[in-house]
DNA sequence: TATCATAGTCACCAATAAGTGACAAGTAGA
DNA sequence: TCTACTTGTCACTTATTGGTGACTATGATA
Protein backbone atom coordinates (compact mmCIF):
# COMPACT_ATOMS: atom_id res chain seq x y z
CA UNK A 1 0.00 0.00 0.00
CA UNK A 2 1.14 3.63 -1.21
CA UNK A 3 0.94 4.78 2.42
CA UNK A 4 -1.61 8.10 1.53
CA UNK A 5 -4.11 8.81 4.30
CA UNK A 6 -6.22 10.39 1.63
CA UNK A 7 -6.13 8.16 -0.97
CA UNK A 8 -7.66 5.51 1.80
CA UNK A 9 -9.91 8.12 2.84
CA UNK A 10 -11.35 8.17 -0.98
CA UNK A 11 -11.13 4.50 -1.30
CA UNK A 12 -13.47 4.05 1.83
CA UNK A 13 -15.65 6.23 0.75
CA UNK A 14 -15.81 4.64 -3.38
CA UNK A 15 -16.07 1.51 -1.57
CA UNK A 16 -19.03 2.90 0.59
CA UNK A 17 -20.91 4.19 -2.49
CA UNK A 18 -20.56 0.59 -4.73
CA UNK A 19 -21.15 -1.63 -2.15
CA UNK A 20 -24.04 0.69 -1.82
CA UNK A 21 -25.55 0.59 -5.23
CA UNK A 22 -25.01 -2.96 -5.42
CA UNK A 23 -26.19 -4.40 -2.18
CA UNK A 24 -27.94 -1.87 -0.41
CA UNK A 25 -27.83 -0.71 3.29
CA UNK A 26 -28.45 -4.07 4.75
CA UNK A 27 -25.21 -5.29 3.84
CA UNK A 28 -23.40 -2.43 4.35
CA UNK A 29 -21.13 -3.25 7.37
CA UNK A 30 -17.84 -1.65 8.27
CA UNK A 31 -16.16 -5.32 7.20
CA UNK A 32 -17.54 -5.70 3.83
CA UNK A 33 -17.01 -2.08 3.23
CA UNK A 34 -12.97 -2.60 4.24
CA UNK A 35 -12.77 -5.33 2.51
CA UNK A 36 -14.08 -3.96 -0.64
CA UNK A 37 -11.90 -1.24 -0.13
CA UNK A 38 -8.82 -3.03 0.35
CA UNK A 39 -8.40 -1.53 3.61
CA UNK A 40 -7.32 -2.50 7.18
CA UNK A 41 -11.26 -1.62 8.97
CA UNK A 42 -9.61 0.17 11.89
CA UNK A 43 -8.86 2.77 9.84
CA UNK A 44 -12.65 2.90 9.33
CA UNK A 45 -12.70 4.28 12.55
CA UNK A 46 -9.57 6.23 12.86
CA UNK A 47 -10.19 8.55 9.96
CA UNK A 48 -14.88 8.22 10.33
CA UNK A 49 -14.71 7.79 13.75
CA UNK A 50 -17.41 5.10 13.06
CA UNK A 51 -19.97 3.67 10.61
CA UNK A 52 -22.69 5.92 10.87
CA UNK A 53 -20.12 8.94 10.84
CA UNK A 54 -18.67 7.71 7.92
CA UNK A 55 -22.37 7.40 6.31
CA UNK A 56 -22.97 10.49 7.87
CA UNK A 57 -19.57 11.88 5.43
CA UNK A 58 -20.42 9.54 2.83
CA UNK A 59 -24.33 11.51 2.42
CA UNK A 60 -23.03 15.08 2.75
CA UNK A 61 -20.44 14.29 0.13
CA UNK A 62 -22.13 12.97 -3.38
CA UNK A 63 -25.01 15.04 -4.63
CA UNK A 64 -28.34 12.21 -4.72
CA UNK A 65 -30.78 14.84 -4.97
CA UNK A 66 -30.68 16.34 -8.53
CA UNK A 67 -31.33 20.19 -7.67
CA UNK A 68 -33.92 22.18 -9.23
CA UNK A 69 -32.11 23.98 -11.39
CA UNK A 70 -30.62 20.68 -12.70
CA UNK A 71 -34.13 19.74 -13.23
CA UNK A 72 -35.46 22.40 -15.19
CA UNK A 73 -32.54 21.76 -17.50
CA UNK A 74 -32.14 24.40 -20.52
CA UNK A 75 -35.53 25.99 -20.14
CA UNK A 76 -35.35 26.82 -24.06
CA UNK A 77 -35.92 23.30 -24.72
CA UNK A 78 -38.28 22.16 -22.23
CA UNK A 79 -40.53 23.69 -24.32
CA UNK A 80 -43.28 24.10 -21.85
CA UNK A 81 -45.73 26.62 -22.08
CA UNK A 82 -48.57 26.22 -19.24
CA UNK A 83 -48.28 25.22 -15.48
CA UNK A 84 -50.00 21.81 -16.64
CA UNK A 85 -46.53 21.49 -19.27
CA UNK A 86 -44.08 22.73 -16.80
CA UNK A 87 -45.52 19.86 -14.26
CA UNK A 88 -45.65 16.81 -16.90
CA UNK A 89 -41.39 18.00 -17.66
CA UNK A 90 -40.19 18.01 -14.48
CA UNK A 91 -42.12 15.16 -13.36
CA UNK A 92 -40.94 13.17 -16.27
CA UNK A 93 -37.07 14.30 -16.10
CA UNK A 94 -37.85 13.32 -12.07
CA UNK A 95 -38.59 9.92 -13.26
CA UNK A 96 -35.81 9.37 -15.57
CA UNK A 97 -33.17 11.00 -13.24
CA UNK A 98 -34.00 8.57 -10.30
CA UNK A 99 -34.12 5.98 -12.48
CA UNK A 100 -30.17 6.48 -13.56
CA UNK A 101 -29.70 6.85 -9.56
CA UNK A 102 -29.34 3.56 -7.66
CA UNK A 103 -27.58 4.88 -4.61
CA UNK A 104 -30.41 7.60 -4.41
CA UNK A 105 -32.73 4.99 -4.48
CA UNK A 106 -30.86 2.70 -2.25
CA UNK A 107 -30.99 6.04 0.20
CA UNK A 108 -34.64 5.99 -0.13
CA UNK A 109 -35.60 2.35 0.39
CA UNK A 110 -32.94 2.74 3.22
CA UNK A 111 -35.22 5.87 4.76
CA UNK A 112 -38.25 4.29 4.33
CA UNK A 113 -37.44 1.85 7.09
CA UNK A 114 -35.19 3.50 9.17
CA UNK A 115 -35.48 6.92 10.68
CA UNK A 116 -32.24 8.12 12.25
CA UNK A 117 -29.97 11.08 12.11
CA UNK A 118 -28.57 10.96 8.69
CA UNK A 119 -32.01 9.48 6.82
CA UNK A 120 -33.69 12.14 8.54
CA UNK A 121 -30.72 14.95 7.19
CA UNK A 122 -30.66 13.80 4.19
CA UNK A 123 -34.48 13.57 3.58
CA UNK A 124 -34.74 17.22 4.62
CA UNK A 125 -32.14 17.97 1.76
CA UNK A 126 -34.40 16.59 -0.85
CA UNK A 127 -37.44 18.11 0.61
CA UNK A 128 -35.74 21.34 0.21
CA UNK A 129 -35.25 20.53 -3.55
CA UNK A 130 -38.30 19.32 -4.25
CA UNK A 131 -39.91 22.87 -2.71
CA UNK A 132 -37.55 24.31 -4.57
CA UNK A 133 -38.99 23.03 -7.98
CA UNK A 134 -42.24 24.18 -6.54
CA UNK A 135 -41.30 26.97 -5.63
CA UNK A 136 -39.88 27.72 -9.25
CA UNK A 137 -42.87 26.37 -10.93
CA UNK A 138 -44.96 29.12 -8.79
CA UNK A 139 -42.89 32.46 -10.02
CA UNK A 140 -42.99 30.48 -13.50
CA UNK A 141 -46.43 29.92 -13.99
CA UNK A 142 -48.86 31.09 -10.50
CA UNK A 143 -50.56 28.41 -8.89
CA UNK A 144 -54.32 28.27 -9.35
CA UNK A 145 -56.07 29.34 -6.08
CA UNK A 146 -58.84 26.45 -6.47
CA UNK A 147 -56.16 23.69 -6.73
CA UNK A 148 -54.07 21.98 -4.12
CA UNK A 149 -50.66 22.06 -6.81
CA UNK A 150 -48.11 20.71 -3.78
CA UNK A 151 -50.58 18.23 -2.61
CA UNK A 152 -51.19 16.79 -6.23
CA UNK A 153 -47.06 17.20 -7.13
CA UNK A 154 -46.83 15.06 -3.76
CA UNK A 155 -48.57 12.62 -4.85
CA UNK A 156 -47.28 11.84 -8.26
CA UNK A 157 -43.78 12.46 -6.95
CA UNK A 158 -44.74 9.02 -4.52
CA UNK A 159 -45.92 7.47 -7.27
CA UNK A 160 -43.04 7.75 -9.08
CA UNK A 161 -40.72 7.00 -6.49
CA UNK A 162 -42.48 4.04 -5.21
CA UNK A 163 -42.64 2.49 -8.89
CA UNK A 164 -38.43 2.79 -9.69
CA UNK A 165 -37.74 1.78 -6.14
CA UNK A 166 -40.05 -1.09 -6.59
CA UNK A 167 -38.40 -2.22 -10.31
CA UNK A 168 -34.99 -3.38 -8.43
CA UNK A 169 -36.87 -6.17 -7.01
CA UNK A 170 -40.15 -6.99 -8.76
CA UNK A 171 -41.02 -5.93 -12.44
CA UNK A 172 -44.68 -5.66 -12.31
CA UNK A 173 -46.85 -4.01 -10.34
CA UNK A 174 -50.54 -3.94 -10.77
CA UNK A 175 -50.18 -6.02 -14.52
CA UNK A 176 -48.28 -3.56 -15.77
CA UNK A 177 -44.59 -5.15 -16.77
CA UNK A 178 -41.51 -2.61 -16.47
CA UNK A 179 -39.12 -5.03 -17.97
CA UNK A 180 -39.50 -3.35 -21.57
CA UNK A 181 -39.77 0.44 -21.92
CA UNK A 182 -43.64 0.43 -22.10
CA UNK A 183 -44.86 0.17 -18.94
CA UNK A 184 -42.60 3.33 -18.18
CA UNK A 185 -44.11 4.70 -21.32
CA UNK A 186 -47.55 4.00 -19.80
CA UNK A 187 -46.58 5.62 -16.69
CA UNK A 188 -45.53 8.57 -18.02
CA UNK A 189 -48.79 8.66 -20.64
CA UNK A 190 -50.59 8.30 -17.54
CA UNK A 191 -49.05 11.29 -15.60
CA UNK A 192 -49.45 13.48 -18.59
CA UNK A 193 -52.49 12.64 -19.00
CA UNK A 194 -53.82 13.27 -15.44
CA UNK A 195 -52.26 16.50 -14.98
CA UNK A 196 -52.92 17.80 -18.57
CA UNK A 197 -56.96 16.87 -17.78
CA UNK A 198 -56.37 18.10 -14.07
CA UNK A 199 -54.27 21.34 -14.04
CA UNK A 200 -55.30 22.97 -17.59
CA UNK A 201 -59.16 22.07 -17.23
CA UNK A 202 -59.57 23.82 -13.69
CA UNK A 203 -56.76 26.81 -14.69
CA UNK A 204 -59.52 27.74 -17.70
CA UNK A 205 -62.14 27.97 -14.93
CA UNK B 1 -45.67 -24.70 30.20
CA UNK B 2 -48.34 -26.25 29.75
CA UNK B 3 -46.81 -28.57 27.01
CA UNK B 4 -49.28 -28.10 24.40
CA UNK B 5 -47.62 -28.13 20.82
CA UNK B 6 -50.46 -26.26 19.10
CA UNK B 7 -50.61 -22.97 21.74
CA UNK B 8 -46.57 -22.90 21.33
CA UNK B 9 -46.97 -22.63 17.35
CA UNK B 10 -49.61 -20.55 17.66
CA UNK B 11 -47.58 -18.29 20.49
CA UNK B 12 -44.68 -18.62 17.95
CA UNK B 13 -46.56 -16.84 15.40
CA UNK B 14 -48.34 -14.32 17.15
CA UNK B 15 -45.15 -13.50 18.66
CA UNK B 16 -43.52 -12.90 14.88
CA UNK B 17 -46.77 -10.82 14.29
CA UNK B 18 -46.08 -8.68 16.87
CA UNK B 19 -42.46 -8.21 16.62
CA UNK B 20 -43.31 -7.34 12.66
CA UNK B 21 -45.67 -4.69 13.51
CA UNK B 22 -43.15 -3.09 16.45
CA UNK B 23 -39.73 -3.04 14.86
CA UNK B 24 -39.85 -4.50 11.41
CA UNK B 25 -38.18 -7.19 9.13
CA UNK B 26 -34.94 -5.89 10.77
CA UNK B 27 -35.20 -6.63 13.99
CA UNK B 28 -36.94 -9.77 12.94
CA UNK B 29 -34.63 -13.19 13.98
CA UNK B 30 -35.42 -16.41 15.37
CA UNK B 31 -33.64 -15.63 19.41
CA UNK B 32 -36.32 -12.05 19.32
CA UNK B 33 -39.06 -14.03 18.24
CA UNK B 34 -37.76 -17.11 20.77
CA UNK B 35 -37.78 -13.91 23.44
CA UNK B 36 -41.12 -12.56 22.67
CA UNK B 37 -43.51 -15.61 22.53
CA UNK B 38 -41.64 -16.71 25.91
CA UNK B 39 -40.27 -20.32 24.10
CA UNK B 40 -37.45 -21.85 23.86
CA UNK B 41 -36.38 -21.04 20.03
CA UNK B 42 -35.03 -24.55 19.34
CA UNK B 43 -38.88 -25.44 19.45
CA UNK B 44 -39.18 -22.80 16.51
CA UNK B 45 -36.71 -25.15 14.72
CA UNK B 46 -38.57 -28.22 15.40
CA UNK B 47 -42.09 -26.69 14.58
CA UNK B 48 -41.03 -24.72 11.83
CA UNK B 49 -38.30 -26.18 10.27
CA UNK B 50 -35.88 -22.36 9.88
CA UNK B 51 -36.67 -18.76 9.55
CA UNK B 52 -37.58 -18.56 6.16
CA UNK B 53 -40.36 -21.47 6.67
CA UNK B 54 -41.71 -19.65 9.96
CA UNK B 55 -42.04 -16.48 7.83
CA UNK B 56 -43.72 -18.39 4.95
CA UNK B 57 -45.71 -19.89 7.45
CA UNK B 58 -46.80 -16.49 8.98
CA UNK B 59 -47.56 -14.94 5.61
CA UNK B 60 -49.69 -17.27 4.39
CA UNK B 61 -52.19 -17.74 7.62
CA UNK B 62 -52.49 -13.89 7.72
CA UNK B 63 -54.92 -11.73 5.93
CA UNK B 64 -52.59 -8.96 4.84
CA UNK B 65 -54.44 -7.61 1.52
CA UNK B 66 -57.74 -6.70 1.28
CA UNK B 67 -60.03 -8.55 -0.76
CA UNK B 68 -61.55 -6.64 -3.85
CA UNK B 69 -64.81 -7.78 -2.07
CA UNK B 70 -63.91 -6.14 0.98
CA UNK B 71 -62.20 -3.14 -0.60
CA UNK B 72 -65.59 -2.19 -2.72
CA UNK B 73 -67.76 -3.03 0.77
CA UNK B 74 -71.17 -2.50 0.93
CA UNK B 75 -71.82 -1.29 -2.61
CA UNK B 76 -75.22 0.39 -1.03
CA UNK B 77 -72.89 2.62 0.85
CA UNK B 78 -70.60 3.44 -1.68
CA UNK B 79 -73.05 6.60 -3.27
CA UNK B 80 -70.55 5.87 -6.60
CA UNK B 81 -72.24 6.13 -10.25
CA UNK B 82 -69.43 7.13 -12.97
CA UNK B 83 -66.14 5.27 -13.12
CA UNK B 84 -64.67 8.51 -11.75
CA UNK B 85 -66.41 8.00 -8.51
CA UNK B 86 -65.91 4.67 -8.14
CA UNK B 87 -62.13 4.56 -8.66
CA UNK B 88 -62.12 7.60 -6.08
CA UNK B 89 -64.37 5.51 -3.73
CA UNK B 90 -61.72 2.36 -3.85
CA UNK B 91 -58.51 4.08 -3.93
CA UNK B 92 -59.40 6.51 -0.85
CA UNK B 93 -60.63 3.07 0.85
CA UNK B 94 -57.29 1.22 -0.08
CA UNK B 95 -55.48 4.31 1.81
CA UNK B 96 -57.71 4.20 4.87
CA UNK B 97 -57.08 0.19 5.05
CA UNK B 98 -53.42 0.31 4.82
CA UNK B 99 -53.29 3.26 7.70
CA UNK B 100 -54.61 0.84 9.69
CA UNK B 101 -52.28 -2.50 8.66
CA UNK B 102 -48.95 -1.80 10.29
CA UNK B 103 -47.62 -5.41 9.38
CA UNK B 104 -48.86 -5.25 6.01
CA UNK B 105 -46.96 -2.17 5.83
CA UNK B 106 -44.23 -4.17 6.94
CA UNK B 107 -44.33 -6.63 4.87
CA UNK B 108 -44.57 -4.02 1.87
CA UNK B 109 -41.41 -2.36 3.16
CA UNK B 110 -39.74 -5.36 3.32
CA UNK B 111 -40.32 -6.24 -0.04
CA UNK B 112 -39.06 -3.20 -1.32
CA UNK B 113 -35.43 -4.17 -0.29
CA UNK B 114 -35.61 -7.76 -0.57
CA UNK B 115 -36.48 -9.95 -3.54
CA UNK B 116 -36.50 -13.61 -2.31
CA UNK B 117 -39.09 -16.28 -2.82
CA UNK B 118 -41.52 -15.24 0.05
CA UNK B 119 -41.93 -11.65 -0.46
CA UNK B 120 -42.67 -12.32 -4.35
CA UNK B 121 -45.04 -14.71 -3.38
CA UNK B 122 -47.15 -11.92 -1.11
CA UNK B 123 -46.23 -9.36 -4.02
CA UNK B 124 -48.41 -11.87 -6.17
CA UNK B 125 -51.17 -11.93 -3.73
CA UNK B 126 -51.51 -8.50 -3.47
CA UNK B 127 -51.03 -8.02 -7.17
CA UNK B 128 -53.71 -10.53 -8.01
CA UNK B 129 -55.88 -8.72 -5.21
CA UNK B 130 -55.33 -5.26 -6.76
CA UNK B 131 -55.98 -6.64 -10.36
CA UNK B 132 -59.09 -7.95 -8.84
CA UNK B 133 -60.45 -4.45 -7.96
CA UNK B 134 -59.28 -3.35 -11.51
CA UNK B 135 -61.77 -5.85 -12.96
CA UNK B 136 -64.77 -5.77 -11.07
CA UNK B 137 -64.30 -1.79 -12.25
CA UNK B 138 -64.26 -3.35 -15.67
CA UNK B 139 -67.51 -4.53 -15.41
CA UNK B 140 -68.68 -2.03 -13.28
CA UNK B 141 -68.45 0.32 -15.78
CA UNK B 142 -66.09 -0.12 -18.98
CA UNK B 143 -63.06 1.71 -19.21
CA UNK B 144 -62.78 4.01 -22.10
CA UNK B 145 -60.52 3.42 -25.16
CA UNK B 146 -58.67 6.38 -24.82
CA UNK B 147 -57.49 5.70 -21.31
CA UNK B 148 -55.19 3.38 -19.74
CA UNK B 149 -56.93 3.09 -16.61
CA UNK B 150 -54.62 0.86 -15.53
CA UNK B 151 -51.66 2.76 -15.86
CA UNK B 152 -53.49 5.78 -13.88
CA UNK B 153 -54.65 3.68 -10.63
CA UNK B 154 -50.70 1.83 -10.69
CA UNK B 155 -49.65 6.37 -10.29
CA UNK B 156 -52.05 6.41 -7.43
CA UNK B 157 -52.37 3.36 -5.84
CA UNK B 158 -48.16 3.99 -5.65
CA UNK B 159 -48.28 7.24 -4.69
CA UNK B 160 -50.76 6.36 -1.90
CA UNK B 161 -48.37 3.12 -0.55
CA UNK B 162 -45.09 5.15 -0.89
CA UNK B 163 -47.07 7.74 1.07
CA UNK B 164 -48.59 5.51 4.24
CA UNK B 165 -44.97 3.79 3.97
CA UNK B 166 -43.26 6.87 4.91
CA UNK B 167 -45.29 8.60 7.33
CA UNK B 168 -43.86 5.78 9.95
CA UNK B 169 -40.58 7.62 9.51
CA UNK B 170 -41.37 10.51 8.82
CA UNK B 171 -44.30 13.30 8.92
CA UNK B 172 -43.59 15.23 6.22
CA UNK B 173 -43.13 14.78 2.55
CA UNK B 174 -42.53 18.41 0.12
CA UNK B 175 -43.78 20.33 2.56
CA UNK B 176 -46.60 18.80 3.65
CA UNK B 177 -47.13 17.56 6.72
CA UNK B 178 -49.47 14.55 7.89
CA UNK B 179 -48.95 14.40 11.82
CA UNK B 180 -52.47 15.64 11.19
CA UNK B 181 -55.28 15.01 9.37
CA UNK B 182 -55.31 17.76 7.37
CA UNK B 183 -51.96 16.38 5.36
CA UNK B 184 -54.13 13.17 4.39
CA UNK B 185 -57.33 15.17 3.70
CA UNK B 186 -55.20 17.42 1.50
CA UNK B 187 -53.81 13.96 -0.43
CA UNK B 188 -57.61 12.72 -0.33
CA UNK B 189 -58.64 16.11 -1.97
CA UNK B 190 -55.64 15.85 -4.93
CA UNK B 191 -56.45 12.20 -5.93
CA UNK B 192 -60.12 13.17 -6.03
CA UNK B 193 -59.15 15.89 -8.34
CA UNK B 194 -57.05 14.35 -10.22
CA UNK B 195 -59.53 10.89 -11.12
CA UNK B 196 -62.08 13.52 -11.43
CA UNK B 197 -60.78 15.98 -13.98
CA UNK B 198 -59.19 12.99 -15.73
CA UNK B 199 -61.33 10.82 -16.29
CA UNK B 200 -64.78 12.10 -16.12
CA UNK B 201 -63.55 14.85 -18.63
CA UNK B 202 -62.42 12.16 -21.43
CA UNK B 203 -65.07 10.19 -21.08
CA UNK B 204 -67.37 12.89 -22.16
CA UNK B 205 -65.39 13.09 -25.11
C1' DT C 1 21.86 9.49 11.96
C1' DA C 2 18.54 9.55 15.72
C1' DT C 3 13.76 11.03 16.74
C1' DC C 4 8.96 11.11 16.40
C1' DA C 5 4.48 11.53 14.54
C1' DT C 6 1.66 9.05 11.48
C1' DA C 7 -0.07 5.20 8.13
C1' DG C 8 -1.10 0.70 8.12
C1' DT C 9 -1.26 -4.32 10.22
C1' DC C 10 -2.70 -7.89 13.36
C1' DA C 11 -4.84 -10.14 16.93
C1' DC C 12 -8.14 -9.78 19.75
C1' DC C 13 -12.96 -8.62 22.45
C1' DA C 14 -17.97 -8.83 23.51
C1' DA C 15 -22.36 -9.37 21.45
C1' DT C 16 -25.34 -11.52 18.60
C1' DA C 17 -26.87 -14.34 14.72
C1' DA C 18 -28.64 -19.04 13.04
C1' DG C 19 -28.65 -23.56 13.99
C1' DT C 20 -27.88 -28.35 16.55
C1' DG C 21 -27.15 -32.44 19.80
C1' DA C 22 -28.06 -34.31 24.17
C1' DC C 23 -31.13 -34.65 27.71
C1' DA C 24 -35.03 -33.99 31.33
C1' DA C 25 -39.93 -34.05 31.98
C1' DG C 26 -44.33 -35.13 31.21
C1' DT C 27 -47.86 -38.20 28.85
C1' DA C 28 -49.60 -41.76 26.35
C1' DG C 29 -50.51 -46.90 25.64
C1' DA C 30 -49.43 -51.76 27.10
C1' DT D 1 -46.11 -49.96 36.42
C1' DC D 2 -43.05 -50.18 32.64
C1' DT D 3 -42.11 -48.55 28.06
C1' DA D 4 -42.12 -45.41 24.24
C1' DC D 5 -43.01 -41.09 22.39
C1' DT D 6 -43.30 -36.19 22.45
C1' DT D 7 -42.80 -31.56 24.51
C1' DG D 8 -39.78 -28.54 26.37
C1' DT D 9 -34.87 -27.17 28.38
C1' DC D 10 -29.99 -26.36 28.22
C1' DA D 11 -25.58 -25.98 26.58
C1' DC D 12 -23.13 -25.69 22.79
C1' DT D 13 -20.94 -24.53 17.91
C1' DT D 14 -19.88 -21.60 14.13
C1' DA D 15 -20.00 -17.30 11.84
C1' DT D 16 -20.38 -12.42 11.75
C1' DT D 17 -21.08 -8.06 13.77
C1' DG D 18 -19.09 -3.39 15.55
C1' DG D 19 -15.22 -1.98 17.93
C1' DT D 20 -10.34 -1.62 20.28
C1' DG D 21 -5.31 -2.05 22.02
C1' DA D 22 -0.84 -2.98 20.76
C1' DC D 23 2.11 -3.32 17.36
C1' DT D 24 5.26 -2.40 13.01
C1' DA D 25 6.63 0.31 9.01
C1' DT D 26 7.49 4.66 6.91
C1' DG D 27 8.99 9.15 6.10
C1' DA D 28 10.01 13.85 7.45
C1' DT D 29 12.73 16.71 10.44
C1' DA D 30 16.39 18.12 13.44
Amino acid sequence: MTRDKEETKARILAAVGKLLAESGFQQLGVNAIAREAGVDKVLIYRYFENLPSLLQKFGKEGDYWITAEALVGDEATADAESLADWMIYLLIRLLDDLKERPITQEIMRWELLEGNELTRELANVRDSMALDSLNFLKQKCSFPEEQDIPAISAVLVAGIVYLVLRTKVSKTFMGLDFSSPTGWERIEAAIASLIQSTVVNQKSL
